[in-house]
DNA sequence: TTAAATTGGTTGACCGACCAATAAACATCG
DNA sequence: CGATGTTTATTGGTCGGTCAACCAATTTAA
């Protein structure tokens, strides 16, 4: 048999990505402990070994989604130079995952249900959001350094950046036919150019 | 007693206005039957005789809370006249619905979970978003009848207006603080003007 | 070297609680 | 008297979580 040592992290990671599969099937309403379990290829009792109850995993399939997110906005960035082209990628990053890989945002929205009725859940919540809005926030500031944009508060922008992000993905999420990937990210550029581009009013 | 001519209406009313109150409190995942019809100080069997199951409940309340957003929608924007003044109405009438009546987005968070796992509400969601979309879009076309908006696709650009209200109002709905109400209307004229004044980009 | 003990991991049965839905009995009104 | 509501009891099933037993790898002791 393979060494013992080690195991639980990669036991760990197998039982949060079948949690991911299942939420994204079933929501966290049909989501059970043995789906979870038989998704997993693991016995159902196992799961307690590991996750102190239902909602540690669900907490825990949440950061990895995020995390996830949050290494493709990274990567998808690398390539740009300047903040306009890294703000743009943050956007095709995310509108990209939101066309291809549905369940990220599924995840996400079930997640943000049971935001709503746990504190522990929401605190991380609103954490993820506070750090996603500070991120932006020092692309925008680096476009205002730069001469890109214009003379603004970054993180006021920051979460209309996330905002009009959120709101199109999802979107595009309930309908793809209705807002195509396409479609949603061009508006939503042409948007924010228009929101941040120097010469604007006031 | 009351007289039983068209009781039933009244008791759907009732029913759903519950529902809604349970949702808000506790999520679908927590709802239940027997919750649903203590909040209506009804009894429990009650409820399968006015609707099927509990999901045609939950269409039910989302088609509820929809219409008293459109109506709240239509009250605000009777005192605008012009196509800025309508759609800076729709602005604050969501953000204030978000900021007072927090139960609003929460069912309609519930809402979209369950969306994505039955097409039934799937489709009735993508209905309402369409719907949203075409009058937005009409306000927008007479902006720019009027002059007061620049030549654009008013479809296209009801998408940008829905997408970032939808946004920034779930961000002040899972942390008021973190964005607050008066902070998220402002932010979000901004960018709307930004992107819908004449004399725009391209 | 090998046997015993320990550790870390895994299993499936099991429990009380709870659930949606049904149905039969009951009430109230026209 | 029926028709329309309404309640209570019941059913068949599922749930999250616990638990005692088990197993394989490793360490310890002889």
């Amino acid at each position: 048999m393979t060494p013992r040592v080690g195991v639980a992290p990669l036991r760990r990671e197998q039982i949060v990505r079948a949690t991911i599969r299942c939420l994204a099937r079933d929501g966290y309403a049909g989501l059970t402990m043995k789906r979870v379990a038989t998704a997993a290829g693991l016995s159902q009792g196992i799961l307690h070994y590991y996750f102190a109850d239902k909602r540690a995993i669900l907490a825990a399939a949440a950061l990895r989604v995020t995390a996830d997110l949050d290494r493709r906005v990274a990567a998808e960035a690398r390539g740009a130079r300047d903040a306009r082209g890294r703000l743009r990628a943050l956007v095709r990053a995310c509108l990209t995952v939101a066309a291809r890989d549905r369940e990220f945002w599924t995840v996400f929205i079930e997640f943000w249900g049971e935001t709503l009725h746990d504190r522990a859940l929401a605190t991380l919540n609103a954490r993820t959001y506070a750090r996603s809005r500070r991120l932006i926030a020092r692309m925008i500031a680096d476009g205002i350094a730069s001469g890109a944009f214009r003379k603004i508060d970054p993180l006021a922008a920051a979460a209309a950046v996330l905002g009009l992000l959120d709101g199109l993905s999802l979107q595009h999420t309930f309908d793809r036919r209705g807002l195509p990937r396409a479609e949603a990210e061009r508006l939503c550029t042409d948007v924010l150019w228009a929101y941040l581009r120097r010469g604007g009013r006031k």
